[in-house]
DNA sequence: TTGGTTGCAAACTATTTGCACGCGA
DNA sequence: TCGCGTGCAAATAGTTTGCAACCAA
């Protein structure tokens, strides 16, 4: 995402360009998975006034014009992260909390044939497929970090 | 899933059997998909004064038996389900909300090349793909039933 | 009898909304 | 100037917890 496309995204859709908006989409790089909180705690590194209330409403507008993703990694909170790098589907362990990236291009691979048949054009960036590691995963009760 | 075998499940994990927990299970099975909340609306139909806690902490120990699932098909509240019926996934279309069910095998054939490559074993009844369908759906704004 | 379960109320966490002021275009 | 965007506080929604009474075993 080159500088000006993101600025140009926000006018073009009839927004406006904040300094806001450019911290939480910065915050929202810089951290690689991060929820609307931790958004918050990092911009407030630099600019402690930012209102949660404004994190959320920016990563919704930043959200429909795709410059990040989101994705629920934790029945809790959802995570956002860059629509800059690839887009990718996440694997979680319930047991060790795991994640593992994989490729929209490996994922569409092996359900196309699957959805295809069924008219149905999957959110690729958005899954999360939560299972269990088959090797002895058991050992580590490590979450993943916050 | 016969009579006796959920309360023996149920007393083989030191739990017991009570009037509450039969009718929360019961409840999911004739509700087919239900939040919490609407397994207590149901359940208080013919019990009006039990707990929406009580229809928390149940579905929570019934979960762990294996007696229900759980799937998040909207980023709300999570939905309940028979544990009796085909372990199955489900497709979500954003504009349209129709929710379409995949067999747990018809996955399994699709994704387990990917994942065992991964050694990776997915909860493939708790999963939930968002997408979009691929003919004009856009035309139906209806939300799928309650 | 006894400890797991429940009802109730209050606490919590995550998110949303109304409103007046401020700032980008 | 105009009206979108923001900070703030209060409201919501969903879920959890402490505690005393209750009841299945």
């Amino acid at each position: 995402m080159t500088e000006p496309e993101w600025q140009e995204r926000l006018r073009a859709s009839g927004h406006r360009l904040t300094k806001q908006r450019a911290m939480i989409l910065e915050a929202v790089e810089n951290l690689g998975h991060a929820t609307p909180d931790q958004v918050h705690a990092e911009v407030r590194r630099t600019s402690p006034s930012v209102n949660l209330s404004t994190i959320y409403r920016s990563l919704e507008v930043l959200n429909e014009l795709g410059l990040v993703r989101h994705a629920h990694l934790s029945d809790r909170a959802p995570t956002y992260h860059s629509a800059t790098g690839e887009e990718h589907a996440h694997l979680i362990c319930r047991d060790c909390g795991r994640q593992t990236s994989v490729s929209r291009k490996e994922l569409a691979a092996a359900l196309g044939g699957l959805v295809d048949g069924k008219g149905f054009q999957p959110d690729y960036g958005h899954l999360t497929i939560f299972g269990w590691c088959q090797t002895g995963c058991h050992e580590q009760v490590e979450q993943p970090s916050a």
